[in-house]
DNA sequence: GCATGTGAATGTGTTCACAGCA
DNA sequence: TGCTGTGAACACATTCACATGC
């Protein structure tokens, strides 16, 4: 629920940029670096669009969004546009986070290569676990999580990443929002509630698995029995064996 | 592109069950369970929205396609509804996943307890570094990615995880798909492009946190220049603070 | 000529508000 | 009475198709 009202909040405070595009910039900005790397001085939206994985009508729709800088007959300028979206997505300045929970995944995100190189710098790693405080990695020790205050003195979080188990998530994200920080990326498996002017994302490996799964067994379930095509009049009376 | 024919060709499989109610359906199950776990015999849509972090009749929206049971005046029975999503997702079997991409990140899915406490079955890991292959981890022992067609018959594996560098991945992607697997869920960072029978779901952590970057770079620029709001052109002049 | 940028049309998702039933 | 289930209204997103301007 604060979910939604922040998300609504979220929407106002946009500059009017619509979510969706907003989740599809750094998609664009992702393949406007490969074009770049590869010596590609400008672009096409219908070129653009494919390397995206997007079409190109979207594609255009969400760039104009930005006041966007293309030239009609021509195409885009790949450095300009790299730069705008990069401006719009407040890319221009390195954002210090905070990693909280150091196990398994906590291990794997400190190491990840993609944190570093779109600008995201990450500024502690912190733990609940006395045995984990003190511990080397990446380069970083292990703080304790009661440290969080300093921590986030010495230099400015502003996001904070959350790899703890469910049930320590909630009072790690309560943490997190008293030291001042108002942008959480959430890997535990539960619902944060936070304050409207705090967003919150998740990541949820499980659900996504079980996403997967919808669309699998849907699958199954043609390949096995196709008739049921014409069977879906309109609601159900589908295939299933009751309880 | 073929991202977006996918999205279509699913939506169209789909017994009618909107895109967006199938992503929120593991949110209610992952609540249920929490309920169910502390002795709760029946919820109310209102009760079991506040736990899942939606509002009421977006829940209870998402339940009439399920042709869900549940009981006016009184709410919904918590077995009840496990089973009927559970049976909705397909999580009634359980399905074989091949890991693929024991890096970094690999080692931590490797070991993410989520996977197999929600029905899913790593039946394998594989890399393609030799160095690699052979070490055990988490009870199983590395393969090495052309032994693919093997493990995809000794236990027909239909999901596929991708874990592996963004220059790998489409290979990877490509050998799963020739085994037969029509579900990956990818954590590189790059577009794959996959059959129309394959469904594909992406996990990127720096996009994330570039929209998070985005959402805070406007709040940083409302605290700092509160008189930003008012040369927003048309619109917006909204919540400048609180309501 | 050609690709952008955008109104208009369509499709999807969310929310409201209340009829209908235990 | 109280809560579900749902039509109708609204809001948001995508796609189409073409006028616009380099």
């Amino acid at each position: 629920m604060s979910d939604e009202r922040a998300a609504a909040n979220a929407r106002t405070r946009n500059r009017g940029i619509p979510d969706a595009t907003v989740a599809r910039l750094p998609i664009y900005l992702r393949a406007l670096h490969t074009l770049a790397d590869a010596g590609q001085r400008t672009v096409s939206s219908e070129e653009l669009a494919t390397v995206a994985g997007v079409n190109s009508a979207k594609l255009r729709k969400d760039l104009s969004h930005l006041g966007s800088y293309g030239t009609r007959g021509v195409g885009y300028d790949v450095a300009v546009l790299v730069d705008t979206i990069s401006q719009a997505l407040g890319l221009t300045q390195r954002w210090a986070v905070a990693l909280v929970g150091v196990g398994n995944l906590g291990h794997a995100l400190a190491g990840y290569a993609g944190f570093a190189s779109r600008g995201f710098r990450i500024a502690a790693l912190l733990d609940a676990d006395p045995d984990r405080v003190g511990e080397r990695l990446h380069g970083m020790v292990v703080r304790h999580i009661d440290e969080l205050p300093a921590v986030v003195a010495e230099g400015s979080v502003s996001i904070g990443v959350i790899a703890t188990p469910a049930n320590a998530a909630q009072d790690v994200c309560d943490r997190l929002v008293a030291v001042g920080v108002t942008s959480i990326l959430n890997f535990a498996p539960c619902v944060l509630s936070v304050p409207d002017n705090v967003d919150v994302r998740k990541v949820d490996l499980s659900i996504e698995l079980q996403i997967l799964s919808f669309h699998e067994s849907r699958k199954a379930a043609l390949t096995s029995l196709p008739s049921a095509l014409s069977d879906d009049g309109e609601d159900e009376y589908d295939e299933a064996v009751g309880p």
